[in-house]
DNA sequence: ATGAAAGCGCTAACAA
DNA sequence: TTGTTAGCGCTTTCAT
């Protein structure tokens, strides 16, 4: 079959043990040995199996990451900045969708610990204690991206989403004293409680009484933008704001405001969230919350690379920045 | 340590052989039996190690997939249509970015020929001899995805480039009889060559010759449709129509367009490629070429599935069909 | 239907 | 500096 390391050593007349020293850039090999194998290596064409190495050296240089959808926007960015700080280290990375569908999540787990992989990037909703348990079944780290962990046991990469909310809430008010309207996805979906609790103490503390009416849920697509404000402004007395609770959501929102004659920001303001890149290919562009989602990815997996290493770390709750990026949605 | 196959036949009072046969779900094993290493297995919280599997059998029910870049929104799609049959077929994916540079691709195939993968579906620019060097070093299928061949030796799955590319170019000729401008990334990339070569051959169809000044080269971004547009306005005669390589880049089109004060369509009618959700995200929508980017990605899967599991394959050479979508963007 | 045993290709003591 | 050797956890003949 293929070149193995043995074939190596035979042709090169040394032992396999000279062969994987150099292969693995031990110091421990004479200079003209090394030459002479790195010769026999290139002549025969030799390629380390890293399935054996890894059988052997229970380390596979491979890290799981469980995402809700590469295809979304969002995630995809988070995807990258994993992607690029696993290759800076020399890891690969198997990628797998969820759906953030609970079962899906665990059985993921369940097989990339199989792949015996050495640390696992988890994205996901919210964490509960059967993923808990099931990440107990073995002994490899996990970092936590854009997700919120309720038992706050893991380690995680975030940003503040309720202060966040808050602000982007606050930011509404500011000009015109009434309730903005939120137009959210599910409260177990990707911190959407959090950006809710932001949103309430936000009127709260500006005295404002809480319409629950204002606020309406439904999927955080460009389609569930679109249906879910028209809901909104059927009523009686629709608000001259509404907060959004992701940026293609909120892309939706301003062409369904559009599409029913009224101006944006004129007539309604719109406020989004993530600065996803559609943020900035809708007419007006859409003020939103910057959250740097390739950075959340970056230092997520910066921060497993460390757990991996067995090296000591200082934070393993990482809250990055946010802030408000004014654009032309809002007044 | 963990739990191995030797534990369980040990507490089972069974061989590893009979383990073995158990998880995999060999038929020769007597009921009994059978459900005695189930259970023993159960209380132990035995998982099986699939890289010592993979050492042992050959196969590590893994692929690999090379693309440029997971966070562009035509990608991360055609990742999701890939995913999603290898999770149905029991594979997982390792997903590496190769932001098409040549050395970074012959080096990803090397990793993962190393991490021994059972197959590889590529994303790129173009083939060249090298890869197809590299990809031979291996004896694992390969399956080309949305990337043109010009040695036209690997299995592919792509849509016509160049029909659909002359289709659109005919489209807007139709209405004005005119040379619409064309607004693209460089040759090498992403089967641009390919829309270049139906463009032209629309405009000789149509009996117009060919005013190279109409071409505008910039990055397949935002920022760089509206660049290449700005570009294009500044022409003393400014076409009527301008064809785009990519919806993205058609959006930053349109934006540039309205920035300027002119209105679409009305003085300019625009055409994108590809149909990514931001094409519905325009106002006017972007009248463009529907891809199926998805199933692009899920073709190319289930073909390399047959490729490994030696099934002979009718078509190495998978041509999707395209259509244009009208929208708004257009007359 | 079950077991014994020989690898799979490599790493990592331990010896020399 | 180099070689010997015993695993790593599993699959897969080949017996029985």
């Amino acid at each position: 079959m293929s070149i193995t390391i043995y074939d190596v050593a035979r042709e090169a007349n040394v032992s396999m043990a000279t062969v994987s020293r150099v292969v693995n850039g031990n110091p421990n090999v004479k200079p003209t040995t090394r030459k002479k194998v790195l010769a026999t290596i290139e002549r025969l064409g030799y390629r380390p199996n890293a399935v054996a190495r890894g059988l052997a050296s229970k380390k596979t240089t491979t890290v799981g990451a469980i995402i809700p959808d590469i295809s979304s926007i969002f995630f995809s960015e988070l995807a990258r900045g994993i992607e690029d700080i696993a290759t800076m280290y020399k890891y690969n990375v198997i990628l797998s969708n969820s759906d953030q569908k609970k079962d899906k999540e665990i059985h993921l787990i369940d097989t990339m610990l199989e792949k015996q992989v050495d640390g696992i990037v988890f994205m996901g909703g919210e964490i509960t204690e059967e993923h808990i348990n099931q990440f107990s079944t073995a002994n490899v780290p996990v970092v936590l991206a854009a997700t919120n962990d309720t038992t706050d046991t893991l380690p995680s990469v975030n940003i503040d989403y309720q202060t966040a909310a808050y602000e982007a809430t606050s930011h509404l008010i500011r000009k015109n004293k009434q309730q903005p309207g939120f137009i959210t996805g599910g409260e177990h979906i990707q911190a959407n409680g959090l950006k809710y609790e932001g949103y309430v103490k936000a009127l709260k503390d500006a005295n404002i009484e809480l319409d629950e009416k204002l606020v309406i849920y439904n999927d955080c697509t460009y389609n569930g933008g679109i249906t879910a404000v028209q809901q909104l402004l059927r009523l009686s007395e629709s608000p001259p704001s509404v907060f959004v609770a992701t940026d293609e959501m909120a892309v939706g929102v301003i062409h369904g405001i559009q599409d029913e004659g009224l101006r944006v920001p004129e007539d309604i303001e719109v406020f989004g969230f993530n600065n996803t890149r559609v943020a900035m290919m809708v007419r007006p562009t859409l003020t939103t919350i910057v959250q740097p989602m390739y950075d959340i990815g970056a230092v997520a997996m910066r921060l497993l690379t460390k757990y991996m290493n067995k090296e000591d770390v200082d934070e393993k709750t990482v809250v990055l920045p946010h802030r408000v990026l004014e654009r032309d949605s809002t007044k």
